[in-house]
DNA sequence: TTAGCTGCAAACCCTTTGCGAGGCC
DNA sequence: GGCCTCGCAAAGGGTTTGCAGCTAA
């Protein structure tokens, strides 16, 4: 669609950037604003909005859906996430292999694991078929 | 909190289970909605989100995050989903092992897996240390 | 009887978008 | 200079909630 626009490094998506790559807490689109205000004190919220997306559509940064709010994540190797059901914040958990899940060594670093959800991406069989 | 209050069986909280029960297309609120008032002609929509609500918090109807709009799944064993970004349709995918990730199986059924995003929720560390 | 539940509609809140001005390449 | 991006503010859209009447137990 629009994958030959060119981009402009503005200050306010180097800021974003460095914003959401230097935390691990997954903020909201509202906490990074703030952040950014401190640097770029009349940034407005609307302009964070629209470099987090086009930051996740150039694959710099992940989207997490959390509820009603998005969160954001600098870190865009694979990982796990783990989601506190008490203070509902947002865990980064390393891959301890390739595609495999482990309640047990989470057990073992402190964490009471209640559930998860393990949702994939990518094509169906009906869009596949459609599609050649 | 309120784990004593008293249910009602009401018709509209078993209208909307049962149509949640019959589909396993992982409905939004609104889709509901329309079914149930192919039953109820005059329930209303804030009625729907209420009773969804509520049988989410007996444990009887899971909630999905799909962006900004939610869906539920009347399907409550465990099992994983497969998320279409061609078409947005949401896959039930049976478990084939206790906690495997099971690409190369989706492949041969016709999927084309993109990416898979694992969430596990339960209580952090910092919040176990806090509870006791 | 009575407390949970309903329909209605307004309120909420996060996110998106139209606009004219501004600035990066 | 071109056009991408900005700040501002209003609009959008899914979800929640206050209220008064209703109803299951």
């Amino acid at each position: 669609m629009e994958g030959n626009i060119k981009r402009r490094n503005t200050q306010q998506r180097k800021v974003i950037l460095d914003i959401l790559r230097s935390t691990d807490i997954h903020p909201t689109a509202d906490w990074i604003y703030e952040r950014a205000r401190q640097v770029i004190p009349n940034i407005s919220l609307g302009t964070v909005y629209r470099n987090l997306k086009i930051l996740k559509d150039e694959g710099l940064i992940l989207e997490l859906n959390d509820g009603k709010q998005s969160r954001f994540d600098g870190r865009i190797d694979e990982h796990f996430h783990f989601k506190c059901t008490s203070c509902n914040s947002i865990y980064d958990i390393d891959r301890q292999e390739i595609v495999q899940i482990d309640k047990e060594r989470l057990g073992k670093e402190g964490y009471t694991v209640q559930g998860y959800e393990v949702v994939f991406t990518g094509i169906c069989p009906k869009c596949n078929g459609n599609q050649n």
